[in-house]
DNA sequence: TCATCAAAATTTGCATGCAATATATTCCGA
DNA sequence: TCGGAATATATTGCATGCAAATTTTGATGA
């Protein structure tokens, strides 16, 4: 891994976290010094960050944050879940590996213990939406197509539309929980299409599987507006809540 | 537009023309002396195609050009297929506004007035590859979902993945001019599905609409290793044939 | 007070140079 | 002749510096 690399990694927590407020000039000079890189570091990382779509760059004027709407947002979420629907198909019609299904099924299990063992505090938390995203890649590398992997990957970049993106209530422990075992739930019935062959049926199940996890990250934005006890991932700080 | 710009637009011709091998080593030095521009420009320009997927780098060790394989290929039509059906259906399930209808009929027009007036030579093939290409990228944009387009993008980089690529044969002027007229029924008759509000209808239009345009380009394929008399878009180049 | 314009300061885009690493070549002994 | 260590060469990654463009500041007059 090179230097370009971890400055890169390192500036895009910064964006992510809100370091830079959406629409504000963000100066090399001010990044460079921020991570404590050269002027060229930064600006290698800057440009990469610009094609993630996380900053927005004219020539010889300059970068800015990029703000994010929460229809963005959802908009994104529902082109992953093509992505995911069309996965699920490829994999159905081609027929599953027992070595690719036993892949599959790690963090499946993974899920399921956790919900098991309680979802009590952040940390269980952040570990499920961990084995969340590790399924949904997985599933992605399985269908084998470079350039659904590309599309993929390019997508999960809108801040919160990845599935390791979560957004839930500091106040109540168990807020989200049934979403979350219903989200369990679908995955397993994924699984059982794709065993089943059944393409179709396969790609039904993880297009409505990620509107609906759309539909709850919004339904969050809103208790939002009226009470602020919500933690979230990265890039929280980019969606213009108004 | 600035130096990086133009070097990578350069670079990214050169590379679809075939000028660097797939697999063998670009360096820096020699992208430089080839485009006639500074090691940074082309050091910049090579960050670029390697994000673009046409090159491949590791550090320390230089870049490659990558190469593709015909599954390649069909596999991202597939993919920019299924973005295509979901941007028809976006924009039926929402109606579509006249403007916007004024200007999806643009090139849908121009292809036309192509076909009826002969389609003879190379200009018009590539004046018909030009409109073709426009027209798809019209309905992308006319969904209006920011992830859709950038996915979108990433996906036409693939070589001969684009609507604007093309692949015929010299030797036969109106080879290929069926599948040309479909193409061109094909886009009437989404529009009408969308006009008409139904959403699943025109997303399968555009579904299949992409899938057939894949397996006329696997045929072309096939078609060239008995008969080299073929010409088609850059990217050729990056086509594994065996 | 406000608009206008020139000068100063900031900031970007890029070339150059150098250290670190990787690759190629030479040399030597078996 | 062949394999492997030693050396030389080539190539990458990056810091620095500078010219060109942009933005800010400040002065002037309406």
């Amino acid at each position: 891994m090179t230097g370009v690399d971890r400055a890169t990694q390192a500036l895009r927590e910064l964006v992510l976290a809100g370091r830079f407020p959406p629409d504000e000039k963000v100066p090399e000079e001010v990044v460079a010094r921020e991570l404590d890189v050269s002027r060229t570091l930064a600006r290698l990382a800057m440009g990469a960050l610009e094609r993630e779509g996380l900053l927005h760059r004219e020539p010889r004027r300059g970068s800015r944050v990029r703000g994010f709407s929460i229809d963005d947002m959802t908009g994104a979420i529902e082109v992953r879940g093509e992505l995911e629907a069309m996965a699920a198909r490829f994999v159905a019609e081609r027929g599953l590996a027992d070595d690719e299904e036993e892949r599959l099924l790690i963090p499946i299990e993974e899920a399921r213990q956790i919900l098991t063992q309680g979802l009590t505090d952040l940390e269980d938390r952040l570990h499920w939406a961990r084995t969340n995203y590790d399924f949904h890649l997985r599933l992605i590398e399985t269908a084998r197509n470079s350039a659904l992997s590309a599309a993929f990957d390019q997508v999960i970049r809108i801040p919160l539309a990845s599935p390791r993106a979560i957004v839930f209530n500091m106040a109540d422990p168990q807020y989200s929980r049934p979403q979350l075992e219903r989200a369990h739930s679908d995955h397993l019935r994924v699984i059982d299409a794709i065993r089943a062959r059944r393409g179709t049926r396969a790609a039904e199940l993880m297009r409505d599987h990620a509107i609906r996890s759309g539909e709850n990250k919004r339904r969050s934005f809103e208790g939002m507006k009226v009470d602020q006890q919500f933690v979230s991932s990265p890039g929280l700080a980019l969606i213009r809540l108004e």
